[in-house]
RNA sequence: GCCCCCGUAGCCCAACGGCAGAGGCAGCGGACUCAAAAUCCGUCCAGUGUGAGUUCGAAUCUCACCGGGGGCACCA
């Protein structure tokens, strides 16, 4: 293949050794080996009952990825290769492995470009597919392709919908704490088990009656809720999207806080559960940590202050504090508010109360525009306290003290009750509103001396905390709590409460692109698609946009692009009493809808009865007493990044432990193990004017500056992107060095967790290792095997099974970086000691042990070495304990904790021989210089410290 | 403002409380080459962000501070 030539034209590269592993070799390695892996389903993973299963199963996921109209770059696939190589370890160690990927495909990117260019999104996703599962098959994942799904097949959604009904169909059970059949809930009506509300039997409810209370206990239900309503845009917007200044990010219209009628999932019912159970699983402490503040759990009090003829509930996590309660207040949005502002101003109102108005209710009108005018985010900001007195006193249930009511944004209508007892003695925010408006503090927990502070929340005993029924005074701040808890209880005007942050969820979209309801609307609400009727397949229409209005029509309606398709919408449907007319839903789910739930799907992707099966269920992630009495089950290793901390994890788990209640899945989580990977960032550089140049472009380092066509440029760290110029896709580096390199420069480079900068430059170093193992096993010029059957002398066998040793604790740890340096550490051994070629008994176990992480080359090698078969079930080397120990071990010892000598002691020396040694030798002797050491420390096996 | 994570060689990173270095990149020297690239061989380089403390012994544990990254942010 290679022509002799004399004369090399300047410029032109000289011929390499025809069998030098270089990016070509490497590219027709791994070409062969993914067809061969394809074409004889190495990584088929077989399910309970099917040959293989008797193995211990291990479920390796990767978080399913979106499949961008921009491609993968090389910071994607670090994961993905990371659960790769422990997906390959696994099953050389005899696992039966599963590994799936699939594509998270609806999503707004494809809706936009079809409303700018009329292509269907369907057309644009698909085709995003298959070019993302072209870039992911280069890199010779072992994934099982029949598991493959994307959340935009009919297939997928159907039982994305049935899920769905399967919520809507159930209602929370707090008296077992568990959802229910709303089956069940409907008998307890009809037979008396359960009062209505009013207390009239429910046969006697009018139908409409009775379904709306049913549908009032739902786990998906409808309800007004306050969203980001965008007139401009024609639809509402996550918060995410909406600029600090109120405005749409996308297109710069204005954004209205609107009531709509929206659907919601009552994921508040297992606040509670989803927080308890983060005990349960094996997560990051960052993400479990995000998790319970989001989830916002605090025990306090409600507790009620009369109020003329109404009442004002208040919650407090501090109920010790109650005697200190010297004013209350409402948020502006606070039901309430107008019926308690009485028509003039109570006799001697101070001026800094009344915000200049005549009357209190036209202070509070004000006030409350304005609070209505102010963005979130300025209220958020803005943190002097403003507020104005409503006119009405309350009475503090424990010293019957009248105090004021005020109306103040720092109270937020969407937390607690939206009203609080302020105690300004014992909270910042109260002593800053009581400062400026001239209101009494009363210090109810004690300081202690040289307190100079103002508001003080820590712990103290109780003072000035008496009435004639309870003392509080003296207890500590927990037992405070509990005392005034049980009083308030006896009292009939507090109890225990438990508050959360965390709202329901609000489930609807008025997109195109994303999955239909599987509901139909009568007169009276709406109604689930019978189970046999499913799926409700998205229709193709025209126009794929909502319909929009005039940027400041605040009071408008959003309109989904679905609501157009007249034929799909009304439908004459028999739910079981007979043909019926029908108004389908026109929104659609949120992008969430589908990851809540795909990975129970990979376990059983081609089941047309059940969304999964319930052998394969309760074999890939069911329950294992054995790894803790209080296993959940779930994935046994889930890799993804940090950005969906709380949302997708947490929307996942809610609709898990639904399927659990209901019976569906055995497990109570979904994911057993979380780790987060590390980002692969970039440097982008700027010229003078602040443009972006090519970063591939870019010389210079940072001693001596950075260029870029000869003028410099300054550099920035950060993501890689289209518009930083500086991305650098997977298909480059296999082009360039190859999958195996690619792969080996990923996991190399830093810990899976760690965030690190991309380096082509450094892509040589594992290039060379990779390069120099096929060196030393295959004759670059014949591509034979150059193997020897030589017998490795003992300092061989010792570097070897130190590297089998080592590599089989780094490689479940994930710790690839550290597992690769050991094998080049062995391999650079080989390459000094057995320069014409590796003994057999050491070239094969590093072929193994190099195939989780560059699986095409060992594959390649390990045929040259006359294995015919797939290296994929080999059994993964076994370290020898008889080559891990040492004959002799050299102590260094220490001299008051500084190196001082090194002796030379047999293994097995005890203890008193090796102190004996040590204090023997003559450095030592000199640096006692006579003197009888303090002190000796012997550390078998590490080290002697003498203390003189 | 509060919480979490991280600071080791020019760079990326190792190091059960026990000899600061496994490995890679870059640099330097050499081999090969007419030359260069590629390849190969050899080699230099820090006392662990700063300051205290615990310990016989601290990169590792504790505290404070500095720097970087992330999360939350009037949540009663």
């Amino acid at each position: 293949m290679s022509t002799e030539s004399t004369t090399i034209a300047p410029g032109e590269a000289a011929a390499s050794p025809p069998f030098r592993y270089d990016a070509a070799l490497a590219t027709r390695i791994e070409r062969r080996w993914q067809d061969r892996w394809a074409a004889e389903g190495t990584f088929h993973a077989p399910n309970p009952g099917e040959p293989g299963s008797e193995r211990p199963k291990a479920y390796v996921m990767d978080m399913f990825p979106y499949p961008s109209g921009a491609g993968l770059h090389v910071g994607h696939p670090l994961g993905f290769i990371g659960t790769d190589v422990l997906g390959r370890y696994l099953r050389m160690t005899g696992h039966n492995v599963l590994h799936p990927m699939g594509f998270d495909s609806f999503g707004l990117p494809a809706e936009q470009y079809a409303v700018q260019t009329g292509t269907h999104p369907r057309t644009t996703t698909e085709a995003n597919i298959a070019r993302y599962k072209e870039q992911l098959r280069q890199l010779g994942l072992a994934h099982d392709p029949r598991r493959s799904i994307a959340t935009t097949d009919v297939t997928f959604y159907r039982w994305t919908q049935w899920i769905f009904s399967q919520i809507f169909e159930a209602w929370y059970d707090t008296s077992v704490d568990r959802a229910r059949p709303i089956a069940e809930l409907k008998a307890e009506f009809s037979s008396g088990a359960r009062q209505t509300p009013d207390g009239r039997p429910y046969a006697e409810l009018s139908e409409g009656e009775r379904r709306a209370l049913i549908d009032s206990h739902r786990l998906a239900y409808i309800s007004e809720a306050p969203v980001n309503w965008c007139p401009g845009l024609g639809t509402v917007l996550a918060n995410e999207e909406v600029t600090a200044d109120g405005r749409s990010e996308r297109g710069n219209f204005p954004v209205f806080r609107r009531n709509l009628r929206q659907w919601m999932m009552r994921i508040t019912s297992y606040a509670d559960r989803l927080a308890a159970d983060l005990d349960r699983v094996d997560w990051p402490e960052s993400v479990k940590a995000m998790q319970r503040n989001w989830i916002g759990r605090s025990e306090g009090a409600s507790v009620r202050f009369d109020s003329g003829p109404e009442a004002i509930e208040v919650f407090t996590t501090r109920p010790d504090t109650l005697f200190g309660a010297t004013y209350m207040v409402l948020a502006p949005e606070h039901p309430l508010v107008d019926a308690l502002a009485p028509a003039a101003w109570p006799e001697g109102t101070d001026p800094r109360w009344t915000g200049g108005a005549a009357t209190p209710a036209e202070a509070v009108a004000a006030y409350r525009a304005a609070a209505a005018r102010k963005s979130e985010l300025d209220r958020q900001e803005n943190k002097d306290k403003t507020g104005v007195f409503t006119g009405a006193y309350a009475v503090n249930p424990v010293n019957g003290a009248a105090v004021p009511v005020f109306v103040a944004d720092y109270v937020l209508m969407g937390y607690g009750t939206g009203a609080i007892m302020a105690v300004p003695a014992q909270d910042q925010r109260d002593w800053d509103f009581a400062t400026a408006f001239g209101l009494p503090i009363v210090r109810t927990v004690d300081p202690g001396e040289g307190w100079e502070g103002e508001a003080f929340t820590g712990d103290g005993a109780a003072i000035n905390s008496a009435n004639s029924e309870i003392s509080l005074n003296g207890l500590a701040v927990g037992e405070a709590k509990r005392a005034i808890i049980d009083w308030l209880s006896a009292q009939g005007s507090g109890r225990s409460v438990v508050q959360y942050k965390l709202r329901d969820w609000l489930f609807s979209r008025q997109r195109y692109w994303g999955e239909p309801f599987p509901i139909v609307w009568d007169e009276h609400g709406p109604i689930s698609v019978p189970d046999a009727q499913l799926p409700v397949v998205l229709p193709d229409i025209d126009d794929y946009s909502p319909k929009t209005y005039e940027p400041d029509a605040a009071n408008t309606e959003p309109e989904p692009p679905l609501g157009r398709a007249d034929e799909w919408v009304n439908v004459e449907l028999d739910l079981g009493d007979g043909l019926r007319k029908y108004r389908r839903e026109t929104n659609t789910m949120p992008q969430w809808a589908g990851s809540c739930w795909y990975y129970l799907r990979y376990l059983d992707p081609s089941n047309d009865e059940r969304f999964v099966g319930v052998e394969a269920e309760k074999y890939w992630i069911g329950k294992e007493p054995e790894i803790s009495p209080a296993d959940p089950g779930g994935v046994d290793l889930y890799v993804g990044g940090v950005e969906h901390a709380v949302l997708h994890l947490l929307y996942s788990r809610f609709w898990h432990k639904v399927l659990f209640d209901l019976g569906h899945v055995s497990s109570e989580e979904p994911f057993r193990r979380l780790f987060n990977q590390g980002y692969i960032q970039a440097f982008a550089y700027t010229d003078a004017r602040g443009t972006y140049v090519p970063a591939e472009e870019v010389v210079g380092d940072e001693v001596g500056g950075f260029t870029w066509n000869g003028q410099a440029v300054s550099r920035e760290y950060g993501k890689m992107g289209k518009s930083l110029k500086n991305v650098v896709t997977p298909d480059e580096m296999c082009e360039r060095y190859g999958a195996d390199t690619f792969r080996l420069y990923e996991m190399y480079t830093g810990p899976m967790d760690a965030s690190r900068p991309w380096s082509t430059r450094d892509v040589v170093g594992p290039q060379r290792f990779l390069q120099r193992v096929w060196r030393n096993l295959v004759d670059e010029q014949t591509g034979a095997s150059r193997v020897t059957d030589e017998v490795p002398g003992p300092e061989t066998l010792r570097a070897l099974h130190k590297a089998i040793a080592g590599v089989r604790e780094d490689f479940p740890a994930l710790h690839y970086n550290t597992a690769a340096a050991k094998l080049i550490e062995l391999n650079n051994h080989l390459t000094k000691t057995y320069p014409s070629g590796a003994p057999r008994s050491v070239a094969e176990p590093l072929v193994l042990m190099l195939a989780p992480l560059a699986p095409h080359i060992s594959e390649e090698l390990w045929s040259i070495l006359g294995h015919p078969e797939t290296l994929a079930y080999t059994d993964f080397p076994v370290a020898d304990e008889q080559y891990l120990v040492e004959e002799t071990i050299e102590y260094p010892i220490q001299v008051n904790g500084k190196v001082r000598s090194r002796i030379s002691v047999p293994a097995d020396a005890d203890r008193g021989a090796v102190e004996a040694a040590a204090l023997a030798d003559e450095k030592i002797v000199a640096a006692l210089d006579g003197a009888a050491p303090k002190k000796v420390i012997v550390v078998p096996g590490r080290l002697v410290n003498v203390v003189r």
